[in-house]
DNA sequence: CCTACCGATCGGTAGG
DNA sequence: CCTACCGATCGGTAGG
């Protein structure tokens, strides 16, 4: 892709994916704009040719590192004449779409540790509408789904499979063989099991 | 408590309660020794006659704040006759004590960000065993329960109750007034659906 | 895009 | 053993 651009728009990829290798291993406050300038092959005065600021360099790596383009596709991409088989693809397809890009946790993390989430809502602005299209799938299924609103059923997936991939991601290493094995196919049964209608009488209290 | 303490002692608490206020809201590179020490009442060089360095002032707050004493109490004190009041107070509590620890979330946040989890299998490894306890009580239920492991049960339990937590803290200010009512109950419900066996066919392919 | 410099501030240390 | 300073210095920082 880099013989397309122009010699500044290069330069300003460089600083991009310099930046981002840094921040991710030792956080921003932890990497220095010299480090940045050193490891994309220019002098420190060099980058705010092209940024005002370090943390307008984070913006940029935050922007350009973010998946959700590719989570939002496997949504998209997600099909099944069931609702079974329609999360089991979600969810597949989620947890793959995450787990090829480890990094970004740690660039999430890093926006909410070091900078109190103060980037989040813009980003999570564009995430809504498609976030609510997501709970629109599981309205189409409501004859064969118990009586929960659409975006409780929405956020209940989205946080048990991102706490899926948080957990494996952070402490992976640690879980017992047992915990691991079929986790995932574990989670998303559970998940099935808890928001299908099987037609018996309604428990729920709600 | 502090009546009891000689003067060394609590001076050394008030460097970890100061060093713990500028951590959580400025992370650890981003706070500087001497606004530890200007906030802890002492001049810079005082710190040094308890720590030997910043990164051991940041462990003492770790293993100072860390609530997870207050959420195995929790556990404890919680009951039911059935799996699902067990369940429901467990919950209950340990999104209440959670909830009275607002810090801690951001104090992991640093560790992991900062310190690339670099502390984590040390408390990992003494909350564990505790862990595994809480496993057993499902086990005690076995009888209502469909034939998932305890392990991944407890981690289901435990990924989707701190999910609620992560994502009421970070982003409950910008979640609908319709998915913030009552989510907690509904995620208590989901999972208790997930798991119970209702005597109809076990559907679960595992 | 580089050189070179600024005011300031960083974690940590010295001896008194 | 502790508190509270001193002058000096470390590698590194934002920003013009």
């Amino acid at each position: 892709m880099s013989a397309e651009l122009t010699r500044g728009e290069n330069t300003q990829l460089e600083i991009v994916q310099a930046a981002h290798q840094l921040f991710i291993g030792q956080g921003y406050h932890g990497t220095s704009m010299r480090q940045i300038a050193r490891s994309a092959g220019i002098a420190l005065g060099g980058i705010y040719n092209h940024f005002s600021s370090k943390e307008d360099v984070f913006v940029a790596v935050l922007k350009a590192y973010h998946p959700y383009h590719e989570i939002l596709a496997a949504i998209d991409v997600a099909h099944g004449d069931t609702i079974e088989s329609f999360v089991e693809s979600v969810a597949t397809q989620m947890v793959a779409a995450l787990r090829k890009h480890p990094e970004f946790l740690n660039l999430m993390l890093i926006e909410i540790v070091e900078f109190k989430s103060q980037h989040v809502p813009t980003l999570f602005s564009d995430l809504f509408p498609r976030f609510a299209e997501f709970g629109n799938v599981f309205a189409s299924y409501q004859d064969r789904l118990r009586h929960i609103p659409e975006l409780i059923m929405t956020r209940a997936f989205v946080g048990l499979f991102f706490s899926f991939y948080i957990t494996d991601a952070l402490i992976g290493s640690q879980i017992p063989a047992q915990m691991k094995e079929k986790a995932l196919e574990h989670f998303i049964d559970i998940f099935l099991y808890g928001i299908v209608n099987r037609g018996q009488v309604e428990t729920s209290k709600f």
